[in-house]
RNA sequence: GUGCCUAUAGUGUAACGGUUAGCACUAGAGUUUGUGGAACUCUCGGUUCGGGUUCAAAUCCCGAUAGGCACCCCA
């Protein structure tokens, strides 16, 4: 029979994970939430899906994600939902929602979870895509993107991965306004030569000209007005109070003037870490690629826009699927094993017969109470088989039970090395295998 | 969303348009059934899907799907 196999195939842009690349995710979060738990971040778990319109209405009508990446779907009641596209929005309407008003203020709070967007996918940019979201919501001092970036720097440390901090000054809404202004009559200037793109980015996001790698447009990039040139006094001496953390913190970073994000409601700081990465191409040459690991800023309008109250706040994200396939391209079996700290099985438990296997069923777990890792075979029923499965998992000891050790409630311990065998009342030999496998 | 490249068992691969699609690894069974790692034997398993060209298609053409890369965008 032909299995019909589209219906064996996960939706475009989603995969499971599974084996080494889950072990490694598995503890790539555990690094994340350890640490960020220890600099005070709270976790929180928000819905999968929210209201299309608080999506529509912080990052910015005419966005992306806004406009062509959210997946939308109508409930059997009439409702506009969204799966979640990002996690700042849905954090920010939690705190105004749970009345986090009423704490201590700031709020630190962490989001592990996978979050969706209609792209084209590539490596590392899923439709699914996993995020480790920190946010500070109602602070408006410096102190809070340094603390993000801290964080995030010191846990792409954990990981060893090497990533270079990209720092930038959006400014506020007044100043952000007079610079724009100042970027599109510059470029009105010359909007005839622009690559095609551009001329697209100065109708729709002037300020993502700035983004522009076409080879033509570099001269005009170089020349146009800078943020850093008109950023208001506030701004200027908050960005400097940033980039006074990183100093003391000794936080390497570089200033990057085109380095602007996609949403809206982001002002003030914004930042990236950048990964470098080689990449093999076909004809066998190495490239050096970059990669933005992590990413996010300040938003200070961000509550105001949602609930009509002021909540300034910091916050970012890092992009867990490429934090993964960075690791795992990087990895070998040693590094493998250190990392993911998996527990191996110590033991394998080989049983003869049906006596025996009734019997060892009911044993696993003595073993499982006793902390003994076992491994065993389900269906297996020759010796040889099964201790050719031991030898492969690599355990030192197997313990063997036949027809004649379920009878008089015995079990054989063997040394897998040596090919010793002993043979012990039940009880005995777990109390034996721990002090072993210790 | 756009462009380019790719698609053969679970994995890696082979097959001038012409036998029964070959090989390795993996998996399963076994090599006188209560003793493993080696070796050997056997077995399961494949041309992504749909059209077309042809006497004949894994091979050529078109479309769909999926993957990769770049752009766009972004984590």
């Amino acid at each position: 029979m032909k299995i019909k196999k589209d219906l064996l195939q996960t939706p475009r842009g989603t995969r499971d994970l599974i084996g080494p690349e889950l072990l490694i995710w598995k503890r790539v979060t555990d690094i994340c939430e350890e640490i960020a738990s220890y600099y005070g971040f709270e976790e929180i778990r928000t819905p999968h899906f929210e209201h299309s319109e608080l999506f529509s209405a912080s990052l910015g009508e005419t966005s992306e994600v806004v406009e062509k990446q959210m997946y939308s779907f109508r409930t059997r009641g009439g409702d506009s939902l969204v799966l979640r596209p990002e996690a700042t929005v849905p954090i920010v309407r939690a705190y105004f929602e749970l009345g986090m008003q009423s704490l201590p203020q700031p709020v630190l709070l962490y989001e592990n979870g996978s979050f969706f967007r209609h792209e084209t996918p590539q490596k590392g940019r899923y439709r699914e895509f996993g995020q480790f979201d920190l946010e500070i919501l109602g602070e408006d001092l410096a102190v809070a993107e340094a603390t993000v970036i801290r964080v995030f720097g010191l846990i792409l440390k954990e990981l060893g991965i090497d990533a270079s901090l990209e720092l930038n000054t959006m400014g506020d809404k007044e100043c952000r306004a007079s610079w724009r202004k100042e970027l599109t009559s510059y470029y009105r200037k010359h909007l005839e030569k622009l690559c095609k793109d551009c001329k697209r980015r100065f109708k729709e996001n002037p300020i993502r000209l700035l983004d522009c790698k076409e080879q033509s447009c570099q001269e005009f990039k170089a020349k146009a007005p800078q943020m850093l040139e008109y950023v208001c006094d506030e701004c200027k001496a908050h960005f400097k109070e940033v980039l006074e953390f990183m100093d003391a913190l000794e936080i390497p970073y570089k200033l990057n003037p085109s380095l602007v994000r996609g949403f809206d409601y982001y002002t003030r700081t914004v930042f990236e870490f950048i990964a470098e990465i080689k990449t093999i191409k076909e004809d066998g040459t190495e490239e050096n690629k970059s990669l933005a690991v992590a990413g996010g800023g300040r938003y200070d309008y961000l509550g105001q826009v949602l609930s009509g109250k002021d909540l300034p706040g910091a916050g970012g994200g890092i992009g867990l699927d490429r934090v993964v396939s960075i690791l795992s391209e990087g990895m070998d079996d040693e590094n493998f094993d250190q990392f993911v700290k998996a527990e191996k099985p110590k033991v394998f438990l080989i049983q003869l017969g049906i006596a025996a296997k009734r019997k060892t069923l009911g044993l696993m777990e003595d073993f499982r109470k006793a902390k003994i890792p076992l491994a065993q075979s389900l269906s297996k029923d020759s010796i040889r088989g099964q201790l050719r499965l031991a030898a492969k998992l690599g355990v030192p000891y197997s313990l063997i039970m036949g027809q004649k050790e379920a009878l008089e409630g015995s079990i054989i311990i063997r040394d897998m090395d040596s090919g010793m065998q002993e043979t012990l009342p039940i009880l005995r030999a777990i109390e034996r295998l721990k002090m072993k496998i210790k």
